[in-house]
Parts: structure tokens; sequence; C-alpha cells
DNA sequence: CCTACCGATCGGTAGG
DNA sequence: CCTACCGATCGGTAGG
């Protein structure tokens, strides 16, 4: 069998779904053009449709790719023998600076998998549920009350909101750095679970339990 | 003068404005076409266009309409002779509710601001460098020392972004509901805050000054 | 790997 | 003359 792919051929792919990821972020899915894609990265749209079937492939390519590199993270900090306190402050940190070095990526897999496809988005969903899942078990082992009010994944939901927003207002290069900002926001979260009221209706509650 | 409006033309306005905003909301700005939001208001395109230039404004009337509702809610609160701490929970607590009657218009004014013209997307920012401030000002009220580190806007920032991000994960009609949520976020985050280190380097350390 | 195109659909507007 | 609309179609451009 020849071989399908040569070494080149993975470079370029890679430099294009940089270039798309980049375009996406800025102008969104739907308002960048495949030309545009075709032109910053230096090749004819013919030339582009060698590299991925079609727009919807870029955006899933895109996607997954920090999706997987995500799950990475966590399987790495978890393959480490660290206290709760220890493995979500780890990941805090290191999601952090995930997001610092993938801006792009981060801004296409928060706003634009709304246009792939049920089964793809089904399988990027899945990939973020995991990551969510991760993070969740590290806040149930800290404080294992909130799990029975059901509060440990919306807690968890939350710390997600103050990191995936950073993208917004945290612009890298600026005088305040994603590096500078991690402590700040394990300090605030981990200061404030603590301070968490679990009410009293919902001791020991689940899901599926009606109040008695 | 013959009156320019009738009030049947400022409802059905609205009633396009909340139409776009839900589609926005759902496909995307550049995604939706005129056609569509015509479509949801049983009107036809030609009629569309009689309440509205074209789809910028129409962008930008659901935007502006939003932030004018944020701005009224901020200037409630500050009406209210109250402490520094019950005025930040204050806010925390309706702006999230004012989040959970308004998640279309809230997606709009967070991912597609980018499609408004300069000046109308500088107009619209400048509503909420309004509301972050309000924001800080009760921060920096409760914790003084974290302006002086510069960190009185950041760890503001990360409270929007846990309140900004609700809308992704926490469906209206679904087991947790917004109200249920709102005393969360507020002791997550008055009771992080106290938790938050002044790195020692930033202590007294304004924007424009340099370590001596 | 390019120029040259296609079916369709876009935002916006004509006449009545 | 105004307003509030309609069916039909404009010039350009999208993805492919």
């Amino acid at each position: 069998m020849a071989r399908i792919r040569t070494a080149a051929y993975d470079d370029q792919r890679e430099a294009i779904l940089a270039q798309a990821a980049a375009l996406f972020a800025r102008q969104g899915y739907t308002a960048t053009s495949m030309n545009q894609v075709a032109a910053a990265c230096g090749i004819s749209k013919p030339t582009l449709y060698h590299y991925v079937r079609d727009k919807h492939e870029l955006l899933l390519l895109v996607a997954q790719a920090h999706i997987d590199r995500l799950q990475a993270v966590v399987a790495e900090v978890e393959a480490q023998a660290l206290s709760p306190r220890e493995r979500l402050q780890a990941l805090i940190e290191r999601f952090v600076l995930a997001y610092a070095d993938a801006q792009h990526e981060h801004r296409v897999l928060t706003e634009d998998v709304k246009f792939l496809d049920e089964s793809a988005r089904q399988r990027v969903l899945d990939g973020e549920r995991r990551v969510v899942a991760a993070f969740a078990r590290a806040v149930v082992e800290l404080r294992p009350e909130l799990a029975g009010a059901s509060l440990a994944t919306p807690l968890t939901m939350l710390l997600f909101g103050m990191i995936n927003w950073m993208f917004t207002w945290l612009k890298p290069g600026g005088a305040l750095s994603h590096a500078a900002m991690a402590p700040v926001v394990v300090d605030l979260f981990l200061g404030g679970l603590g301070a968490v009221q679990v009410p009293i209706s919902r001791l020991g509650k689940t899901k599926k339990e009606t109040v008695a």
C-alpha cells in the first residue's frame, strides 16, 4: 500500500486549521468564506478542498482538535497523584494556559458548535461533558455535600464560566497575563466553594426525589 | 404636527425585535436571513423593511435595547441605599434574573456585536463598560486593596463570566432555575473575594507604576 | 493547481 | 398626498 499522507500534507493541513480557526473566531463561521480561508493560507480554493471535504469538516476538525487537547490535559493531571484540592488547582491553571495558547480554537468551540450537524455536534459535546465531569469529580471530593444538593455540576459550570469568559476581555500581550490570572481564579473558586450555603430543602436531595 | 408612529407600529416593532433576537441567538446573525425574520413575524419582507432600515439596524436595536435594560437595572439598584455587600448582592441577583428573561437578547449581545459597524459597536461597548464599572465599584468598596493591585476589574470580569456563561448550560424550564442559582453565585463570589491573595509584587501597584 | 463557472440564495427595492 | 403593505425580481455573491 502506498502511503496516503506525507508529512508535508499534514503540516499544510495543520496550517489550514490554524488559519481557519483565526478567521472563524474573528468573523464567525457563517461569515467566513472558503475563499478567505484559501487566501489566508496562500492557496487556491480548489487546493483547499484537497485538504478538507467541505466547510463543515473544516469546522469539525478545528473543534475536535481543541477538545482533544483539553481531554489530554485532563488525562495528564489525573495521572498525577494529587489531592482533590491540588488536582482542581492544577486543572484550573492548565486550562487557563491552554486557552491562552488556543484562543481562536476556543472561541470556535464555544460559539460555532451550533453549525455542526447533529452527529458531529454530539461528538464534540461528549468531549466537553467528559472534561466538565473531571472538574466536577474534584469539586465533589472537596465538598461531598454539594453532590447531595445537586450543586457540584452547577458550581463547576460557574467555574467554567469564569475561565471560558476570560478570552473575551483578557487579550494576549496585555498588561495582565493569563498566567497571572490563574492563581486569582484558583483563590476565588476554592475560597468561594467553602462559602456556598446548601439550602436546607436541598440537603440530601437527588434529582429524582421530591420533598417529603 | 401629526403623530409619526402609532401604538400599533411600536408594538409590531417590538415583536419584530423579539423574533429577530430568537433567530439570531439560535442561528447566529449572519446565518439568519431577513426572509426568516419576516416569516417568523408573519409579515412579508417589504413590510419588515418598513419597520427597520436594514439588517444591521435590526441587530443594533436588539443589542441596544438589551444593554439599555441592564443599565436601567444598575440605576435602580444604585438608587437604593445599600451597603456595598448588599448592592453587589442585589446587582448579581437582578442580573441573573434579567438574563433569564432575555436569554436570546443576551446571546446576541455577547456573540453578534462583532457584526455591528464601528460606531454602533462602540455605543454598545460603552454601555457594557458602564455596567461593568458599576459592579467594579461595589467590588472595590468591599475590598479596596484589590483596586491598588489592579485586580478589581479582572475579578469583576470573572463574576460576569459566571453569570454570562449561565445561559449556555442553564435552560429555562429545567430542574434548576435561574432564581435558585442567584444565591449560589452570590455566595461563591462574595466568599471567594475574601480568599483572593494580593501578590506582594502588586501591592499598591497601579497600572502606570513600575516596581521600585 | 488555476480560471471559470454552476445552482441557490443573499440583502434590499422596484412598480402598483 | 399619506400609511401600510403585496408579488416579483433586482444586482451581487455565497459554497462548491
